[in-house]
DNA sequence: CGTTTTTGACCAGCGC
DNA sequence: GCGCTGGTCAAAAACG
């Protein structure tokens, strides 16, 4: 799982409007990015109890929970059904800790010694490993944990890490890759997430 | 030994 | 009222 792959690609969707009839939820954000893997190390530790094919997709989709008790945050990863390169990862509602140090310990002092894992490494378990200096394929380099936790949580975010000098922007939901007919009704504000020089905000 | 992953079944909600 | 989809829980197995 991990995705090494572009880092400077990333959209982000926050659902305001929650559920249409379900209970309120917290905000729901739709992060999409572009990566091989469809697992995105956020920085949190998340526990996979479920799987399911929905339709229109035929690629499964996941659900994990954060397993840190009393933390009710919840992640789905499914790929887009037309992109395979997109992985779209919908986090639920918010953390009510901070980060495992181990994940966001693994700031590279210097100029970030952790190599990514090659390309090819198709089973990467962060945690079956203490090399955690800088397993974010995605946004290369640890350092982005601590940026990203803090506009993760600082902007009401349940993931904790977003690549560092990345910024949301809005664009059209379409450019998400959603399907309007799929969620009609729905308000959301798509962002997307891009490239920046210095602060993001 | 502990933890996590996996598969299946069950339940709830929504739509038609 | 029925059917369908999505979502969650549960038990078992595998791996580290």
């Amino acid at each position: 799982m991990m995705d090494y792959v572009t880092p400077a690609t990333a959209i982000g969707t926050i659902d305001i409007g929650a559920l249409a009839s379900r209970a309120v939820r917290e905000a729901r954000v739709i992060v999409q990015t572009t990566s091989e893997v469809d697992v995105l190390d956020d920085g949190y530790r998340w526990r996979k109890y479920g799987q399911k094919v929905v339709k229109g997709n035929p690629n499964p989709r996941s659900y994990y929970k954060c397993t840190h008790p009393s933390c009710p945050v919840r992640k789905h990863v499914e790929r887009a059904s037309n992109d395979l390169k997109s992985v779209i990862t919908t986090y639920e509602g918010k953390h009510t800790h901070e980060v495992p140090a181990d994940r966001k310990n693994g700031c590279p002092s210097s100029g970030h010694g952790d190599v990514a894992p090659p390309p090819q490494a198709d089973g990467l378990h962060w945690r079956s490993g203490p090399a955690q200096g800088g397993i974010i394929p995605q946004y290369s380099g640890a350092a982005a944990y601590g940026s990203l936790a803090q506009l993760g949580v600082a902007g009401g975010f349940p993931f904790g890490v977003l690549p560092h000098g990345l910024a949301l922007v809005p664009v059209p939901a379409q450019m998400a890759g959603h399907h309007p007919s799929a969620m009609q009704g729905n308000p959301r504000l798509v962002l997307q997430a891009r490239e920046v020089k210095g602060n993001p905000a």
